[in-house]
RNA sequence: GCCCUUGUAGCUCAGCGGUAGAGCACUCCCUUGGUAAGGGAGAGGUCCCGGGUUCAAGUCCCGGCGAGGGCACCA
């Protein structure tokens, strides 16, 4: 006789088994039509499955995160139902939950369309107001594989394939439908109301590029039709930020087709590029290390040498001369290694910090370019630390502060940290293994940092640390990471006398703060929407005249600000003051000085900012004061303006 | 690399077998205007490249290349 505790501690007792569905009639109707699942002892149920024993029950609706994720697995069925109506010979794949909707992975002999997608649509549009009822069964992995066999579902065979055959398995039945899992699913399709199919793409079946790709629906789904509506107008203002876009708004860069994933940098593009490397430059200069240029393309031995030539000969670029094949370098480290190389080393010269921006080329897959954030040319803020074991800690730990301080100067306070230990193939003994991911381990305590454990992902060489920021639209980029590498000294037989006399191979600390300029570029223009904070603005004001009287003030005045080293320009275009502004803010420009007869009497300046904000009149020198702290706060704070 | 979509003026896009279009930008003219669009006129296109079908091809078909969205990949 099952005795059910609430949530409110509230307990109630029932003279035989019991379902979630009567517990919730038991308490009101309302509940009871709301029910989607019950979560007993923790463990998600359908409503109507009996529960026979004592048990803690949370009555789950729409209201509920989990809720949520079962209206959205319950609509894949319906993907499933309305897509076998339609096109009888699909075959049904998986169909899981993820974030913020779900998807389908269907065979079909023809890909779906467009219009495909919107038929599909619409009859799970039709079936969703027939309201009827999801019928649960319980059966054996043997029964299961035989309904399956017998519709000739051939996924799902093979799904079942791997679950040993006497062990439970669900099956929904969606009227003629029925589809499989581990539940639990909304009782009813009432349940199902707000929902979008978004896109068709394609997929590898078990997510393997050997296997055969199958149709993926993807779809959102949502408790109300009000939270639908917000999810696509966030999609909508994500895409207002595609860097893409305002890259060319702002006349950044462009790319073309005869240089796939490689950037031409425009001169505003440009400016931002210089102020970020000079930043990183002296940040680089004020931490100990020394900044070093090596070439571009290097012989294949060196990279048969390192590695490379057998792991990632398909990605680099190669080039002949005389008979010698060059690669274009993939990275710095081998390079940085051969000047480490040049004279010999004592113990007393580490750690040696070597950084260089080093423009480097991958050949990366065509499908996997995008904009700025994946290209197959870019250029990282890129140092190799070389040290002995016993540095790594220290070294480390002074890495993390460099990270978080060069972080929050571009306004990123969220930052993930993940830590990366020891996968099954790699290089190097266990003790070396145990020394570093010790070090890295001890040096993240230290600092009272929160991380998430990563085992079995760190690089064959060594275990690692990466640095990921969340933007504006808590998007999350890893950006930052710092390695650690026994194998490459060795490699390439890198040595230093230690204290002993000894020749020893030092310790390689590959790391990077902003990853590639490039990529972080992309991520700044997003996260400011092309508001970009007056140190990284590539005009920081433009001086308008109201009529062609005021010009030759205007020139002077620009000239002045371009002497002190500002970003200064001006428009002196034959038109009204109104166009003038409205052009200038939509450019984004931080300042507008404006310059009328009344400011030319008074020997004063008009100020303006792009957030539209009238700063009224001030004099030249307190407009310098005014932009001065702006730049010197760098992207810290009100970088939006809003 | 794989699947789908896609490539027309500097930009955003319409046209989908029958003499290449719009808005913005650009050039010239008028206008000298005080805090987000003043008015007029004009110029501008191998319709991505290569084949094919057709009396006729931006338009239909095939093949390349690029781009977009996914998948796979990401030292």
């Amino acid at each position: 006789m099952p005795v059910i505790t609430l949530p409110d501690g509230n307990r109630k007792n029932f003279n035989k088994s019991i379902t979630v569905k009567e517990i919730a009639e038991s308490i009101g109707p309302g509940l009871a039509k709301a029910a989607i699942a019950g979560k007993v002892n923790g463990k998600l149920i359908d409503i109507c499955i009996p529960i026979t024993s004592d048990a803690d029950v949370i009555i789950i609706t729409a209201k509920d995160k989990e809720g949520i994720d079962i209206i959205r697995h319950s609509f894949a069925h319906l993907i499933g139902h309305s897509v076998k109506q339609l096109y009888p010979t699909a075959k049904m794949a998986i169909g899981p939950v993820i974030e913020n909707g779900f998807y389908y992975d269907i065979h079909h002999k023809t890909p779906f369309t467009t219009e495909d997608i919107n038929r599909i649509e619409q009859r799970m549009q039709e079936l969703i107001e027939l309201d009827y009822d999801v019928i649960v069964e319980v059966v054996t992995a043997k029964e299961a594989k035989k309904a399956f066999a017998q519709i000739n579902e051939k996924y799902k065979v093979e799904i079942i394939n791997n679950i040993p055959e006497n062990e439970e398995i669900k099956l929904y039945h969606h009227q003629e439908y029925t589809d499989m899992c581990r539940g639990p699913h909304v009782p009813n399709t009432r349940h199902l109301r707000s929902f979008k199919l978004m896109k068709v793409s394609g997929a590898y079946w078990r997510g393997d590029s050997k296997n055969e790709m199958l149709q993926r629906i993807y779809g959102t789904a949502w408790a109300t039709s009000k939270e639908l509506k917000a999810y696509l107008n966030q999609i909508e203002e994500a895409e207002k930020r595609d860097h893409r876009k305002i890259a060319k708004e702002l006349n950044l860069f462009h790319s073309q087709e005869e240089a796939p994933g490689m950037i031409f940098w425009h001169p505003k593009g440009w400016s931002i590029y210089q102020v970020l490397e000079n930043y990183i430059r002296d940040i680089l200069n004020d931490n100990g290390y020394n900044e070093i240029k090596t070439p571009q393309a290097v012989d294949r031995t060196l990279w048969e040498k390192s590695g490379h030539w057998e792991k990632f000969k398909e990605d680099m670029f190669t080039t002949i001369s005389e008979n010698r094949e060059y690669a274009i370098k993939p990275m710095n480290c081998p390079c940085h290694v051969q000047v480490f190389n040049q004279g010999l080393k004592s113990y007393k010269d580490l750690p040696l910090r070597l950084a260089e921006f080093g423009s480097c080329h991958r050949n990366e897959p065509s499908g996997s370019l995008h904009g700025l954030m994946r290209v197959r040319n870019f250029v990282q803020d890129d140092a190799h630390i070389f040290c002995m074991e016993s540095q790594i800690q220290s070294e480390v730990s002074n890495f993390i502060d460099l990270v978080f301080e060069v972080y929050k100067a571009f306004g990123f306070d969220k930052i993930q940290i993940k830590l990366s230990t020891r996968p099954e193939k790699r290089v190097g003994t266990d003790e070396i293994w145990d020394k570093a991911e010790q070090a890295l381990l001890e040096a993240l305590q230290a600092k009272n940092l929160q991380w998430e454990l990563l085992p079995g992902e760190g690089a064959f060489y060594g275990p690692k640390i990466e640095f990921s920021l969340k933007d504006c639209l808590n998007r999350v980029w890893q950006c930052g990471t710092i390695q650690v590498d026994f194998s490459m000294p060795q490699r390439l037989n890198a040595t230093y006398v230690d204290e002993d006399n000894q020749r020893k191979h030092p310790v390689m600390l590959h790391r990077a703060i902003l990853g590639s300029f490039e990529r972080f570029i992309g991520i700044l223009i997003e996260h400011y929407e092309g508001r970009f904070p007056s140190w990284l603005s590539p005009i920081q004001v433009v001086i308008l005249a109201i009529t062609d009287r005021n010009n030759s003030t205007c020139d002077e005045i620009c000239s002045k600000l371009r002497g002190k080293g500002y970003r200064a320009e001006v428009d002196t275009r034959n038109e009204k003051i109104g166009l003038k502004i409205r052009e200038n803010t939509l450019q984004r420009i931080p300042y507008l000085i404006i310059i009328g007869d009344k400011e030319e009497k008074e020997e004063k300046v008009s100020v303006r900012t792009r957030e539209g904000k009238d700063l009224g009149n001030m004099s030249l020198e307190d407009f310098i004061d005014l932009i001065n702290r702006s730049i010197l706060l760098k992207g810290r704070k009100a970088h939006h303006g809003k």
